[in-house]
DNA sequence: TATATTTGCAACCAAGTGGTAGCAAATTAA
DNA sequence: TTAATTTGCTACCACTTGGTTGCAAATATA
């Protein structure tokens, strides 16, 4: 499987959610009353988010608080930003650092 | 099909495809001798690409080079902007940001 | 205790994914 | 002209995906 955080916030709910709990920690039915999907499609979802790391859990009684972990993303912004110093007009070590990216294919 | 610019850069080989054309143009054939998958897997993954318009074909003859077009992947930057502002710890308008990214979902 | 609420897990399903192989069209080279 | 090269398209395959429903476990409430 390719559980990656590329591959998580591939998908627009998981995005949302994501944003949703940047805002504040949330449960799996207040995740759910935010959408038109089952709270079970919901939950599938954060299972995903959890074992990407995007969000951590914390159970407090029979109820489970998600909350938004900024570690992972950050993979996402390390791999932008040899794109982004093009496009923002910066050659810092370009070269070297997509030269690395071939051989992780 | 969910053919946006967040399910292009999921796949690995297409995150190396995008870093190799960042680096300079190159033909299908080009491409494929980087990778051990077959011209035509490559070819799939160089589709998606230019649908998303992560990439520029240039025909020359009967070979087709493809370049890197950085103005889609901007909108991955964007949408990790609030989050990034959190984790440097600015707050600009990211409760506004993320509001209205919940109703995109 | 008995009941209601919250949650996770397993089974199932239609659709999409990344991969392959074969073939035809177009361009270049002999 | 004939042969080789480059490419895109289509069909096909096993596997994954996002979704559903049903159910059992755990906790809170009457």
């Amino acid at each position: 499987m390719r559980r990656d955080v590329f591959h998580a916030i591939a998908d627009p709910t998981r995005r949302a959610i994501l944003g949703l709990l940047a805002v504040q920690a949330m449960t799996p039915n207040g995740l759910a009353e935010h959408f038109t999907t089952s709270r079970q499609a919901i939950s599938k979802h954060v299972k995903i988010l959890l074992e990407c790391e995007l969000i951590k859990s914390s159970p407090s009684g029979r109820e489970i608080y998600y909350q938004y972990a900024p570690r992972k993303l950050k993979e996402v912004d390390k791999w932008l930003q040899p794109f982004r110093d093009k496009w923002e007009g910066r050659f810092s070590q370009l070269d070297q650092v997509l030269k690395t990216l071939k051989h992780t294919s």
